[in-house]
DNA sequence: AATGAATGAGAGTTCATTCAT
DNA sequence: GATGAATGAACTCTCATTCAT
């Protein structure tokens, strides 16, 4: 939008134990919130407030409110980024039903492990330079997911940075339409049963053997 | 988030010509704001200047900024629902490899003819009762896909409405990455092809034969 | 207040039997709007409405809101000030126990028989340059009074201006809290009654037999 | 008009000594800026910049425009139904003339003591939910008043209710009269011994001998 | 270090008034 | 003459941010 990415610094190291808690304290109050007012209505006094902190004390920890949103949604890309390079680290030169059974269980996994906080943050991806974040942590999985294609042990990808992008974003469409819908259709379970058939179909229809 | 699906009702009946225009100028104006400032800026002042017309003129036509941007967006989301429900009106009974060539041309074809209104859409989405709208949209195009998929000439689905479900999460997903990165990766040609690939491979895996 | 005494000229003169009737609808519409909405949703456009009028055609007859607040008090003041000046005129050289008795009856009925617009009048009466309206017709009111009380056939009053004073301010009083309290506690008679009862306790204890 | 009697609560507990003064502060504002501009331009930024506070504090003490008038009112009104009931308790068994002696005395004391107010709350008591408070203070008064008459050393009373209820309003009809008429026609005191006349005259007439 | 009262720019919304039709 | 869409100043209220305590 109008920003740049921002640093995304603290304004202090949280050395202390205190400190660390405190800013986590801000972080879980920032997305409980988030979910209970809605974006509009997250103003730093209330999540000062949920936290248990005064703002000055907010502000200790974060410059503006715009890095505090920041820091929460980083954090909350960062553990899926860091779920699937896992992954697809582990299951390089595996058969490709593998590398989708695995692809998904992590993603699908990492996102519903934090369903709440997930679905908090779409909201604030559209904003705070979230959209520069959200991208650079789809790099970051897009180039785990190639690099893993590239090394399969049975299929060849024509073009495998392409396949990644598809094949993120179909297992990543289902699982936003989940976390959105207030009343959840469909278990964790069945949906990544469906998604594995899914990514398995696509990454077969997309290669040729070796 | 809090409240219920508003009644999205204009103000005055735009039946004259010249509301009209004013209606969509003020549409217009409300997602080119959108998409320069973010939602954060996007005021009603600065959506009625964007405009040329007065903020009075604006509520003139929407009761209060909710109702503008949730007008906006089911006018977006309308739109689509319509081509998806066309198509799969039209796909009755057709085989599946066509189905799912039909489904993607539509949808993706809807999304990318208003892409940056479809873009600036997101932002809403999330707030402003947009959820509950989106949902909306989502179940028309779940029951004309699912529809359609149970007419399917050449193959049997055991559970038409999840597997609509899935496919439509599995196209709506790249086509949204693709209109949220700034940089447009790929050329739209190739990301219908890509996912018509997507759903053939799915709907052939998901189903059996006659 | 702030302002003077503002002329208090229609636009035109409402010659024509067509623009009396819009003028008079116009009134009652204001104290409709008054009594249903308070001051602060007394607008130009509601009254118009409630009137069956455009705001256009109201300012046609009233150069600006003040002088259309304006002009509705000064009509019922004028009402009530014409009732008393002609009581007061009638009982010249009479009696003060008759003289109360007519006074108290003027008075009161006037008010009553308008017992919606004195009502919503009291709230206009602070602004608008009300008070200076409310002063004036004040003045002729007490200009009556203590003319006739100078007159009485049976008693002498030291200063017939002062008397006269105290008492349309003690008839004033009670039938002002009988109107503002919205359950009506007392029965108009039963306040006249008891009102001849204060006048003319009044009026004998404060003046000496001829 | 529209609304029930609001909770009237303040949104901070005023127990720090610099809390308190800026309330008091604000109170005291906006009975000047009400007598020098008016209500309609009695806007809060105006109340917080004559109080010598910014907007956002004069929020921090009151909820609203709303419960800031109808604070300044209720303190008034207290203020004097606490005098009247004051006086009320100590007449009673006393003689119906100094029964009405006290009463005019504790009355119009309070009024003129706090003038200014007295006549710039009259444009609130008609808006804000003010008529309700009014009414509840007549209440508080007339129960007061009532009570004592009962007890006369001297008289009998038919409906001490209704004569109470008269004599209140007899006595606040030439107050507000006084009050309102910017040019005080009459000094205070001459105002009480009139009132006194008028009192034990009414209470004489409307009662009968032990 | 922590607090939370104070600030004031800025947002959403209304409404008296005008004027082209 | 009548209309009512358009205007934009002004109002109420919120909230990110600071700083004296």
């Amino acid at each position: 939008m109008t920003d740049p990415v921002p640093p995304l610094v603290h304004r202090k190291k949280p050395l202390q134990a205190r400190s660390a808690l405190t800013v986590a304290a801000i972080g879980e109050a920032a997305i409980e919130v988030l979910l209970a007012e809605g974006i509009e209505r997250t103003t730093t006094t209330r999540v000062a407030a949920r936290a248990g902190v005064s703002v000055g004390s907010l502000y200790q920890y974060f410059p503006d409110k715009h890095s505090l949103l920041a820091a929460v949604l980083a954090q909350h890309l960062t553990h899926v980024a860091m779920a699937v390079e896992k992954s697809c680290t582990e299951h390089r030169g595996a058969k490709v039903a593998d590398m989708a059974q695995a692809l998904v269980h992590a993603y699908v996994s990492a996102k519903l492990e934090h369903a709440r906080a997930s679905q908090a943050l779409y909201a604030i991806a559209a904003e705070h330079g979230g959209a520069e974040r959200v991208e650079m942590a789809r790099e970051r999985m897009l180039a785990a997911v190639s690099g893993m294609l590239a090394t399969a042990g049975d299929r060849d990808f024509s073009d495998p940075s392409r396949h990644a992008a598809i094949l993120l974003g179909a297992i990543a469409g289902p699982v936003r339409n989940l976390l959105e819908s207030n009343r959840h259709v469909m278990p964790g379970d069945d949906l990544k049963e469906e998604l594995v058939t899914l990514a398995r179909a696509y990454l077969l229809a997309a290669s040729t053997p070796c």
